[in-house]
Order: C-alpha cells, then sequence, then structure tokens
RNA sequence: GCGCUCUUAGCUCAGUUGGUUAGAGCGUUCGCCUCACACGCGAAAGGUCAUAGGUUCGAAUCCUAUAGAGCGCACCA
C-alpha cells in the first residue's frame, strides 16, 4: 500500500498537483482524448460554454457553485465516453468593469474619465481586465474545472469582435437594428443609457402634490414630481371622465414657476379616473407613459427641462437648479401662489441604476435600438416570436420548468432593446459616418470617417458566446460538431438578461438554438439566508475555502440537496462535513488496500458478497438516471450516503471478522469484493469530487485507464466486474 | 395590477412518476481514543409534512380556498 495513506487526507497539497497533471496529459481537451484512444473519433459530441466570469476581480460563491455543476455534467459525459467540450472564456463587461476602474482612479487619484481621456482611461481597464482575468484563471482551475484551456476565448478579443460586426450588420441590413431617438433610461452617474432590465427599482417615501398651473386653471392635476411640470405640453383625461369632456381639445397657455407652457387637453385611455384628480399633466420627455400619449396625440416631444447632470434647463428661478432642489422651489411657489391644493404622503417606486445607484432620469436621446416586434425576413417572425417558439417547442427545456412561464410573461411584455452605452470600454458600435454618408460593419479604408462614440451593451456580445467562441463567423468544425450547445447552466437573475438574447441572437443569426436545456441555480446566499456582498462583508470565498477544506468539500456542499432555481444557504459547516467526508473516504481506500494486497478481483463470490455487488448496481442505476435526469443533488447524496453508511459503516465493519478468520474462501471473496466496491465509487464519485477520487485511483491495483478522468462509467448493462 | 415559488425534526433542506413504520446534514443528550478514520464509532431524543376542505383503496406528494414568507415583471401620473 502507498504510504501516503498513513497520513491524514490533504487536499491543499493534493488539489493543484492533481490539476498540473490533468493539464499535462491534454485530456482536457475532446480532439486530444480521441487521439490518446480514451475516446472515440466517432463517439457523439457533448459541449457547455462557460457562462463567462466578468473581468471586475475575483470569483465568488456563486461562480463555483456554477463550476461544480457544469463540471459535474462534464466530467460524467467525458467518462460516458461523449466527445466532451467544455469552453472557457471571461466577460469585458462594460459597464461593470469600467465602474470599477473608475470608481478605483477616483479614489486613488481623484481624476474621472475625462480627465484622463478615452485612449487612457482603456489602457487602465484593459491593464485591469487582464489582471482580474489571470486570477479568474487560476481560480477556475483550483475549483478542479475541467476546461479546454486551448479554446479560451474573451468577449472583447479579435474573433468575438469579428463575430460582432457580422451579426451588427446583418442585424442592420435586416431592418433590425435602428437609430432613434427615444425616451431612454438615463443614468446620470454612470453618464449612459442602461436597459430597461438594469434598472432596480426601490420603494421610497415621496409625496403626491395636487394643484393648478393656474389661478384660472380649469383642472386640477397630480404629481410626486411638480419640477417636471415646466415641461409640460398637456392634459390627458379619461374620454369617459364626465367632469373634464368638455375641456378636451381646448389649448392653454400659462406661466409655470417662470416657465411659459403651453397646454392641449387630450383624451386618453392610458389614464385611470380614479387616480389622482383624474387628470395627468404630460411631459413627453421625461416619461415613457407620457411620451407615449403625446404620440397618439400629436403633441410635442421636444420640450426637455433636465439635461444629463439631472439639472434644469429652463429659464427663471429654477435655471442650473438640481431635480431635487427644483421640486422644493416648485413647491414653494405653487405654496406661494395658492395653487396647492393637497399635499398626500405616498410610497414611490424610484427607478435606481443596477451599477451605479443612480435615480433614473428619462430623458429622449439619438440611441440604438434592436427591434423586436418586427418581422425578420426570410422568417416570417419577429424576434419576439423567435425567441418563445423554441421554449414553447420543448426544443429548448428550462430546468426547473416554472421558470418558462417567467420567460414567456418576460417575453409578452418585452420592448424594444436599447443596445448603445455612452461608455468607453466595450465594443465601439460598428457604424462609421461622414457627411450624410453612413457605413455600417466594416470600417471604411478611406479617410474622413468618423466612427459612433458609443459603445454596445455587453449582453450584445455575449448573446452570441455559444457560436462566437466555436469560431463563428467562419464555419469552423467545432461549431459543426459543438453547436447547438447541450447545456447552458447559469443562475436565474441572468434569465433575461443573457439567456434570453442568446436565444434571440442565435435564431437570428444562424436559425438555431443555441442550447437544448438550461440549467438555472438559486442564488448562493450565506447562512442567515442574506444575499453575499461586499458591503456586508458576509461573503465567503471560494478560493479560502478551497485551501482550507478543498475544493472537493466546497462542490459537494455546493452540490448537495440543491435543487435546481432554489436558493440556497452555504456555511463553513457545512463544507466542513464534507471535508470530513473526503477523510471518510481517505480512510476507506486505506482499509481496503491494506487488507487487499496480493488478492485477485477475479475470486469467485461468497453469495451474501454477490449481494452486495448487486446492490451497488443499482445504485449506479440510480446514480446514472438521476445526473442524465438533472438531479445532480440527489446523485451527491445517494453516493455520499452509500459511501459512509452502507460500505463504511457496514461492508467494513463486516469484513474484519471476515479478514481476522480462517475461511480463506471468504476472504478471498471479501477482498474482490471491495475492490470492485472502491474501483465503482471511486467513479461513480468522481464528478462530484474529481480531486481526492484520482489522488486514490493512482495508487488502485484495478485501475484500467491511466487517468480517473478518462475512465469508463460504468454502465449498468456491463455489470459490477 | 399580472405572474411564479415556498411553508416537512431546534436550524438548513431533500423527498425524482401519489404506495409499506416521512429522510439527510448540522445541532442536542448519553457512552466510547474499539488495531481504516476522534476529520471518528455506538446509541437516543425530536415531526398532527402551514390551516380547512376535496379527489383517491391510499396524499407531504394531485385539486380548491385561506393565512404567512419570498421572488419576477409592469407601474399610478
Amino acid at each position: 500500500m502507498d504510504e501516503k495513506f498513513l497520513k491524514p487526507y490533504d487536499p491543499a497539497a493534493t488539489e493543484s498537483r492533481i490539476y498540473k497533471e490533468w493539464e499535462k496529459s491534454g485530456l482536457f481537451n475532446p480532439d486530444e482524448c480521441v487521439k490518446q484512444g480514451a475516446t472515440e473519433a466517432t463517439a457523439p459530441a457533448y459541449s457547455i460554454v462557460l457562462p463567462p466570469p466578468n473581468v471586475t476581480g475575483r470569483l465568488h460563491m456563486g461562480h463555483a457553485l456554477m463550476l461544480a455543476i457544469e463540471d459535474v455534467f462534464i466530467r460524467f459525459k467525458r467518462m460516458r465516453g461523449f466527445r466532451t467540450l467544455w469552453v472557457p472564456g471571461t466577460d469585458h463587461a462594460a459597464i461593470a468593469t469600467q465602474s470599477v476602474v473608475e470608481k478605483q482612479i477616483k479614489k486613488e487619484e481623484d481624476k474621472s474619465r475625462h480627465d484622463l481621456g478615452r485612449e487612457e482611461l482603456l489602457k487602465r481597464i484593459e491593464t485591469f481586465a487582464a489582471e482580474s482575468h489571470d486570477t479568474i484563471v487560476g481560480q477556475l482551475k483550483t475549483m478542479g474545472a475541467s476546461l479546454d484551456w486551448s479554446r479560451e476565448a474573451f468577449t472583447l478579443d479579435e474573433t468575438r469582435t469579428r463575430a460582432v460586426r457580422a451579426v451588427f450588420k446583418q442585424m442592420y441590413d435586416a431592418g433590425l437594428i435602428y437609430r432613434g431617438l427615444r425616451i431612454v433610461n438615463w443614468d446620470p452617474k454612470g453618464q449612459t443609457t442602461i436597459s430597461d432590465d438594469e434598472i432596480v427599482y426601490e420603494e421610497r417615501a415621496g409625496k403626491l402634490y395636487t394643484f393648478r398651473y393656474a389661478k384660472d386653471f380649469p383642472i386640477p392635476i397630480a404629481t410626486t414630481r411638480p419640477e417636471t411640470k415646466v415641461g409640460d405640453v398637456g392634459i390627458a383625461v379619461h374620454p369617459d371622465d364626465v367632469r373634464y369632456q368638455s375641456f378636451v381639445g381646448k389649448e392653454y397657455d400659462v406661466v409655470f414657476c417662470d416657465v411659459p407652457i403651453h397646454i392641449t387637453v387630450v383624451a386618453d385611455t392610458a389614464v385611470d379616473p380614479a387616480f389622482g384628480t383624474g387628470a395627468v399633466g404630460l411631459t413627453p420627455a421625461h416619461s415613457q407613459t407620457d411620451w407615449d400619449i403625446a404620440d397618439r396625440h400629436e403633441l410635442s416631444h421636444e420640450v426637455i427641462v433636465i439635461n444629463e447632470i439631472a439639472k434644469m434647463t429652463v429659464p427663471g428661478r429654477l435655471n442650473g437648479k438640481k431635480v431635487a432642489e427644483a421640486r422644493e422651489l416648485v413647491v414653494q411657489w405653487l405654496k406661494d401662489e395658492g395653487l396647492l391644493e393637497k399635499e398626500e404622503d405616498t410610497v414611490q417606486n424610484i427607478a435606481t441604476a443596477e451599477r451605479t445607484g443612480g435615480v433614473v432620469e428619462p430623458l429622449p436621446k439619438l440611441q440604438w435600438w434592436v427591434d423586436v416586434n418586427k418581422e425578420v425576413p426570410g422568417r416570417g417572425k419577429t424576434l419576439k416570436e423567435l425567441m418563445l417558439e423554441p421554449v414553447r417547442s420543448g426544443a429548448i427545456k428550462i430546468i426547473p420548468e416554472h421558470f418558462e412561464k417567467t420567460y414567456f410573461h418576460w417575453i409578452e411584455n418585452l420592448r424594444d432593446w436599447c443596445i448603445s452605452r455612452q461608455i468607453w470600454y466595450g465594443h465601439r458600435i460598428p457604424v462609421w459616418y461622414r457627411d450624410e454618408e453612413v457605413q455600417i460593419g466594416i470600417e471604411p479604408k478611406e479617410s474622413g470617417w468618423v466612427q459612433d462614440e458609443d459603445t454596445l451593451d455587453t449582453w450584445f456580445s455575449s448573446g452570441l458566446w455559444t457560436f462566437s467562441t466555436l469560431g463563428w463567423p467562419e464555419q469552423t468544425d467545432d461549431l459543426t460538431t459543438y453547436h447547438p450547445t447541450d447545456l447552458l447552466e447559469t443562475g436565474y437573475e441572468i434569465l433575461f438578461f443573457w439567456v434570453a438574447r442568446m436565444i434571440l441572437m442565435t435564431e437570428f443569426t444562424l436559425g438555431t438554438i443555441p442550447f437544448k436545456t438550461v440549467y438555472l441555480h438559486g442564488t448562493v446566499r450565506d447562512a442567515k439566508g442574506r444575499k453575499m456582498s461586499k458591503s456586508l462583508g458576509n461573503g465567503i470565498d471560494p478560493i479560502d475555502i478551497a485551501a482550507r477544506f478543498g475544493a472537493d468539500a466546497a462542490r459537494m456542499a455546493l452540490i448537495v440537496g440543491n435543487t435546481p432555481g432554489t436558493d440556497m444557504r452555504i456555511s463553513e459547516e457545512k463544507i466542513k462535513g464534507y471535508k470530513h467526508f473526503a477523510n471518510k473516504l481517505w480512510n476507506v481506500a486505506r482499509f481496503i488496500l491494506e487488507n487487499t494486497q496480493g488478492a485477485s478481483i477475479e475470486a469467485s463470490l461468497t453469495p451474501k458478497d454477490a449481494q452486495l455487488a448487486a446492490d451497488v448496481e443499482a445504485l449506479t442505476k440510480e446514480i446514472t438516471d438521476d445526473i442524465e435526469n438533472y438531479r445532480v443533488y440527489l446523485a451527491a447524496e445517494k453516493i455520499y450516503h452509500y459511501v459512509w453508511h452502507e460500505l463504511a459503516d457496514k461492508i467494513l465493519e463486516e469484513s474484519k471478522p471476515i479478514f481476522a478468520g480462517t475461511d480463506g474462501g471468504a476472504t478471498q471473496s471479501r477482498a474482490a469484493l471491495l475492490l470492485l466496491l472502491l474501483t465503482r465509487i471511486l467513479k461513480l464519485l468522481h464528478p462530484f469530487m474529481p480531486f481526492i477520487t484520482e489522488e486514490i485511483w493512482q495508487s488502485m491495483p484495478t485501475k484500467d485507464s491511466a487517468f480517473l478522468m478518462v475512465a469508463r462509467w460504468p454502465e449498468s448493462a456491463a455489470g459490477v466486474r
């Protein structure tokens, strides 16, 4: 027996060594597996693309969970003989990365992005991104992820840039990308537009003011934002509202808080007659709803009273004031003039920017959009329909299933996607202008062209991820072999951000689905059920955990009992439990190897031992079915339970008297059985705890493959021997 | 407003298509350093499966209602 078994299992010393051996073997690469005879050249393919971590710093427990689950499927399929590919990569994460670096520069040098300039800021971000990338790659390896590093991708590298430009051009040519003046979600803090999905609503106490524009004005209106009323162009009432019917169509000129405004009364069914006074003051430039109503009644969109830094742009006392200040001034003015009729406390949902926390200011701006309601040429369907269809038909299966309803519900409410951002880090919009000319997708060679200043929403490039990573727009072998991918495993919180957009992009570009199954995991929370966050300081660092308890233990703790779509709580106690399990397994191996030296696995089994062999056969079938059907949380628990409470507690205990006895046949039978069982559990456990199982495998007299990683998964038909 | 989910042992959660005395981990109590393992072993306590109905030979599991918790989308000017 190997000397190493005389000491307790030491994950820290073992795991990094094993990973290096795997890397050296080249077996993470399916081509190499075929070349070395570990996989049949004609075997079916199985592929997953790694959801690319943002290059904003370090991995967190959510990443560790993602890696644990995906690596289970990858290792399982690889052992089952599939040509298995897991593509690694990282995401430039545009706005997230830029804001991290900007904050850092502000703190350390007290400089803004404008002090540095575009070129210098980008240089700084790229340096930061490169450092983050290296950290992340190291961490992915620490967790044991069997990724094919020879195929690593980055959302902002050359190949991916080609893909982005090609898709942009195709969509533009298809009339699905357009530039338009529309109300956008403007983040005054981040100085950029954001998409609807990047908004977080916060409940805050506010006041609802009821007032009239002027003393003799016939209709009172209610608002929570009196400062915007200097931008009003009309009043909308419900067509059936008898109180106001006689005013519809009338126009008024008043001076409101030093600002002359022109008001037209219109009737629109969007107005709720029961709310406030039943009359809405319309501010088309600063409210999406008002913009829509103004659209329907041909009222002006052009009265803009708030600018990009959330300050007032009107003449008089409000000029240059911040929005909050202006609100107080208007209220004061209303009181002084005797126009304020009511002031009530109310709770309002404030739109804030997810990344910066800035209060979103709706503003009309010229931006690039993806039209989700226009028919895609040649497909006879809109992008919205193309997103719905594969999920409806079952071509894409979402796990857990109930998220399919959430997905449909979201798509029903989907509006055009704003894809331009006023930040500098990211894919620059591939559009060049010269006088009245516009060129799309390909940079013009002649001089005098100026590229669009804006960059693309980061989800535009990540939407291409399943096929851009496989080399598209080149028609590569990888694309033919591995696309559509088999599984997309990610957190449910990015179902809309990412999963939906991948379906959109892939359906449009390739006319196919990006993946067959979506497995959504929940959020990893702390022991008290709180989200892990920097500000709370309750985060658990997976790398620190791996160093203290082993990546194997961390993986098991994240998988056992963690059903898809459900949030989980993790604590050091739970992880420690699985470190103990690793040690248990280690000792099981020691006991078996110690007591079976020189034994033959060919020995004939006693009826009792044959029964035990049949039992593990049944277990094998169950575990195989569980993993195939995405019940990894059950599979992990079953193998754990078997190793500890069947094999160790019962079978090994029973074996002691047998080995101490004098019945040669029984001893030989038991030794053969134990070797078979150990071989079997190493295989069953390997996808979950790859390091320790590989380490024990290396000392197994029965090993039939240089690496457990590519040993054949026990197929139920084959029998235990 | 629309939609989704959850409520099982002190705590955190499983329970795969309804089927015999409802499980695990942690925690608690008691006894053990027994020659694989104290990162361990043996034993014990602990649940009217939120509540009320219904379907069924049979329900934690299916249906309806109620209560509580959480989440997503939309949003009231």
